[in-house]
DNA sequence: GTGAAAGCGCTAACAC
DNA sequence: GTGTTAGCGCTTTCAC
């Protein structure tokens, strides 16, 4: 192990003063005279002298690192949380470590059994879709400031952030009903979820209010990729007597799914079905017909989840909160229903 | 500052034995009898006992973590080769701490400047796209194991981990040449990052080979963003006399963008002009038509830089090495000339 | 205003 | 096989 940078005792050593000096100096403590203090920082500055993070972490029982726990990285919503939480975190003087769970609960759960979390001043968490129970991250609670975004539990104590997945949902529906679509199927994520039951009682409920048909025939659960996206498409067309002439997808992905479903079915997407997803993955101005969506403040979850952590961090006491941000509809060919398609090239 | 955790010297009062004996038997050091050991090792688990970090960081000048300096993750390439460091990471014990430059220069600058080293074991870079010099590297990679990946420096010493950005070029190239096209450009990133240099040397070798006109005034230099292959094929189509027939982009990304410009100049893409990018990012076979490109192998490069680095961390005297990975052809529509386009449905 | 000393949690060298 | 001790780099009483 050959680390090894300059210390405080190598400065107490040139200046032949105590490292009790050195360190008030360096910390501009009052009882320090101006002359010793210049000294101290001009030859700190000189030597590049940079506190040893594990030194402080033990002597101030704070390593100023804080973890974020996420299924997965490689999408559009993700990737953009943690870039809001990466920036928000150096911004504060905080690193983070990342933890990819890849949507596996087992892997989850091993994750925090293995986490050193005493190299933690606390944790950002997104559940992975099948997290059945939450006792695993009770413990974590108990010693460590947690706050949860995105997939949330209901049945934890803690701060919470996401965005407004109720009234998101109520949104995309009545736009698809103000487009003129009526029979509206849902295509959406793992039912156990929060997220995919804010959604899916926003679009129950949305087509209730316009007294259209609501019901769990039209609804399909299962994953939140693009394929899940097809096949849940396909499904819907095949065991429907009367098939949808819309769909409200759980995300962007599975919106894109239907799109090529619908393409392969030989249905034109947007005049006779409608399609409008969740997110504004950037991926949504790329389909065509370009897609219908919902867009999601995700740099701000990320931002806010890791100011509301630092809070805590800080002040130990603050009470949990619950923040919903809400998002944006942004409407597009998916959901045009008047717009002619003779000319294919407009959508090539 | 309320953290505060079981230590060993917890276990060794419950026990009545000394902090040495525990911290033997936690190791499974030899000299300890087996019955102290069970007694150690059960107590621990009782009270769920978990080494701290800094503690141990500070006595072994070691702390598990690795820097990642990155441009950016919002992007398919970036977010996959932190999924597989990551993944290799945690196989190997270590975390990954993860730093965002947004491929700004000063912001990498400042970085290196006011990262913690002492809390990092070793550090794995992929460089901003205008790092104009590389001295503010040369400091840390005196202090810490270094490796660089993707966007490497040609001036420094160090582990290298890339894909084969000549050869990847030159298939690409020669693929758009067996389809028939013949003034082919070029759409690539800032003329001073080795990789872009590299595709670039690996394009004009191969217009070369085949005897086509290979010249800078088919090249456009800008950034990586689809928005700029956008603007460089608009740029192409309006300052060439002789409009191309075929663009290679470097990365797919610019790609897309190349598509959507042709799309809005009413040009039929692969038919009329061909494009090819590199990447193979998923987007790539949502574009319409779906876009040839050069697979890389980003989660390998993720892994096998990670790989590297742990090595160097575990044996400092390791030579720096080297290490190319090469990529693959993926032919798709957007550069089939022979096609017709009269149904635009396979295409939507 | 400054130094000496203790202590954060742990390992390792040295006794016995 | 186990205990004692020193020390990793730093902060923080407590003296003076």
């Amino acid at each position: 192990m050959p680390k090894r940078f300059i210390t405080i005792k190598d400065i107490a050593r040139e200046l032949k003063i105590s490292v009790a000096t050195v360190s008030r100096a360096l910390r501009n403590t009052y009882d320090v005279s101006q002359e010793t203090r210049e000294k101290v920082l001009s030859t700190a500055a000189r030597l590049n002298y940079r506190p040893n993070a594990s030194a402080l972490g033990l002597v101030q029982r704070q390593t100023h690192n804080i973890g974020v726990i996420i299924p997965s990285i490689t999408n559009y919503y993700f990737s953009t949380v943690i870039t809001g939480i990466q920036e928000c975190a150096i911004k504060q003087g905080y690193n983070i470590i990342l933890y990819i769970t890849n949507d596996l609960p087992e892997i989850e759960k091993k994750l925090l059994h293995e986490i050193s979390l005493s190299n933690l001043d606390g944790i950002l968490v997104c559940l992975s879709s099948q997290s059945g129970s939450f006792s695993h991250f009770q413990k974590i609670i108990d010693d460590l400031p947690c706050v949860f975004f995105d997939r949330v539990p209901d049945s934890l104590e803690g701060s919470k952030i996401v965005q407004d997945d109720y009234n998101g949902a109520m949104m995309a529906v009545e736009h698809l009903i103000a487009c003129g679509y009526q029979r509206i199927a849902h295509i959406t994520g793992p039912e156990n979820l929060l997220l995919t039951r804010k959604r899916l009682n926003g679009y129950l409920d949305a087509l209730e209010k316009h007294n259209l048909r609501a019901s769990y025939e039209q609804v399909r659960f299962s994953g939140f990729s693009q394929k899940e996206g097809e096949n849940d498409t396909i499904s819907l067309f095949k065991d429907l007597d009367q098939t949808p002439d819309a769909i409200f997808a759980v995300n962007d992905r599975k919106g894109v799914g239907a799109i090529i479903s619908l393409r392969n079915m030989g249905i034109a997407v947007g005049k006779e079905v409608g399609v409008i997803g969740f997110t504004n993955d950037p991926i949504s101005e790329i389909i065509s017909p370009r897609l219908s969506t919902i867009a999601e403040p995700a740099y701000e979850i990320g931002k806010m989840s890791c100011e509301i952590l630092l809070g805590h961090i800080k002040k130990p006491e603050t009470k949990p909160q619950e923040i919903i941000l809400s998002g944006d509809l942004v409407k597009r060919e998916s959901t045009m229903k008047g717009i002619e398609v003779t000319d294919c090239r407009k959508f090539l």
